[in-house]
DNA sequence: ACAGGTACTTGACAAATATCAATCGAAATC
DNA sequence: GATTTCGATTGATATTTGTCAAGTACCTGT
C-alpha cells in the first residue's frame, strides 16, 4: 500500500495513539481501491468482512425493507463506517454505495478485531468514535420522532447554512436523497421548500439562500441538543 | 456500599472483565439509591456527572424539543444509561425518569473517565456496550423511516410475543408510553390495535393474546435486521 | 445540436396521522 | 361505597404525508 495513505490513515483519531507494530499489523491486510460512481459497496444483512475507510468521494449508508429504501447518513472523507458491525462480527444494519468516485480502504474485520482486543489506545479510540456515533443515530432519531418534515428541513438548512457559514449555499447531494435522508418524499421536499418561502427560502436547483436567518430560525428552532452534530 | 450490590456490579459485562483495583476505585465513589416511581434522574442538556446503573426497576429514556415529548428507550436491570455522554464528557441528550421503584447506582463520570483510560479491559468492554446500543438504535430509526405505524405496532407485538414466547402476555407499560415509543399518539395506538384485529390480535387491557402469529407475522414482515435486538 | 434519460416539479387525489372534544372505565382516594 | 382522577377509547375533523400521473427542466452522451 503506498505510504502517502498509511500516513493518511495513521493520522486519523482512530489510529492516531496505537502501537506503531499493531498499526502495521492492521495495514498489512489493508487494501486501498477506486470505485466508481453508485457502486454498492455492502449489502445489509452481510458479514461485516471488512472495516471501510473513506479517503476520497462519499458514500451513502442506506436501508431497505419491504421494497422501501431509505437513505441513513453519508460518509465523508475521513471517516469509517461499519465499526459497530465490525467490532460485534455482527451483520451490516445498513448498505453502502459510492455516491461519487471515491477512494476507499479496506481493513480485515479480523485484523480489527485481534489489534482491538490487544491495544487498548486502539480500543480508547474506537469508544470515541462509537460513542460519537451513537451520540449522532440519538439526535436524528429525536429529530424524526419530534418534528414535523418542515421542521426537519428548516433545521437541515440552517446546519448547513451554519457549516459553510453563509446563507447561500449549494446543496451537496441530490434532492430525493436529502427526501429520504429527512424521511419523506421527493414530493413532499418539493412542496416542503415552497413551504419555507415565507420564511425567507429561495431555491434556484440546488443553490439555497436565505434571507432572513433569523425569521427562519424563529421558525426552526433549532437545538443543541438535536442539530450540534460536533459532540 | 453494600457487598451485594458490589457484586452485583462487577458481574456485569461491563465490569467484569477489569482489573480488581480499578474496580475499587470505581466503586469508592459510587453510591446506590433506591427511588419511588416517576421521579426524575436527568434531565436533556445537563452535564452527564454519573453514569447510572439500574439494579432494579426500570427507566423510561425521553427527550423532548418544543413542547413535544417521545419516549426514546425503556432500561431494564441489569444495565446502564448515559454511557455515551460520559465517555465524551458531553451533554445528556435524552432526559430519564423512573417508571416504578427503581434501585439506581451511580458512578462518577470522572471516575469512569480515568478508569477507561488506564484499563484496556474496561475500554474493550465499553466498546461492546456502545456498539449494540449504537445498532439498537440504527434499528430503531429503520423501524420508523421504512414502516407504517401500523406495521410498527405488529412488530412489537411479534418482538414482544417472542421475548416471552407466548402468544398471550401483558404489555409491560402503559398504552401512552408505547405510542410515544412506537412514535404516534395515544389515540392512533388505539385505532391501529383495532387495525390489527383482522390478523388476529386481541386486546383487553394491557392483555393482548394473538390467535394467529404467521398470520400476523405476514403482515408485518419481520426482519432480522430491524427486530432482533440480539446482536 | 440532438435525443434520451433522469431528476425535479406540480396538481389531483388518497391514505395516514394528528387534533379536539367527549365519553368510558378502571384504579386510587376519601 | 362514593368520588375523583387519569388513562384509554371513540367520533368528527383537520392536517400532514404519500401516491399517481402528468409535465418540465436539466444533464449526458452520441
Amino acid at each position: 500500500m503506498p505510504e502517502t495513505y498509511r500516513a493518511e490513515i495513521r493520522q486519523l483519531d482512530l489510529f492516531a495513539d496505537m502501537e506503531d507494530s499493531n498499526f502495521e499489523t492492521l495495514m498489512r491486510g489493508t487494501y486501498v481501491q477506486t470505485f466508481p460512481p453508485r457502486i454498492d459497496l455492502i449489502t445489509e444483512g452481510d458479514p461485516s468482512d471488512f472495516l471501510h475507510i473513506v479517503l476520497s468521494g462519499s458514500v451513502d449508508l442506506f436501508a431497505c425493507w419491504n421494497g422501501r429504501e431509505t437513505s441513513m447518513a453519508t460518509v465523508r472523507p475521513v471517516s469509517t463506517f461499519i465499526l459497530a458491525a465490525t467490532i460485534r462480527e455482527a451483520p451490516n444494519l445498513m448498505s453502502a454505495r459510492t455516491l461519487e468516485k471515491s477512494r476507499i480502504a479496506l481493513l480485515p474485520s479480523e485484523d480489527v478485531r485481534a489489534v482491538f482486543d490487544t491495544d487498548g489506545a486502539f480500543a480508547r479510540a474506537i469508544v470515541r468514535e462509537l460513542a460519537q456515533c451513537y451520540r449522532t443515530v440519538v439526535k436524528n432519531t429525536k429529530d424524526l420522532k419530534l418534528r414535523t418534515s418542515l421542521e426537519r428541513l428548516a433545521n437541515y438548512l440552517i446546519r448547513h447554512s451554519a457549516r459553510t457559514a453563509s446563507s447561500e449555499f449549494e446543496l451537496n447531494m441530490e434532492k430525493r436523497r436529502l427526501a429520504a435522508f429527512l424521511g419523506m418524499t421527493p414530493e413532499n421536499l418539493s412542496r416542503a421548500f415552497k413551504g419555507l418561502e415565507p420564511y425567507g427560502v429561495k431555491v434556484s436547483g440546488s443553490n439555497i439562500s436565505i434571507s432572513d436567518p433569523d425569521d427562519l430560525a424563529r421558525f426552526a428552532k433549532p437545538d443543541l441538543l438535536i442539530d450540534d452534530y460536533s459532540t
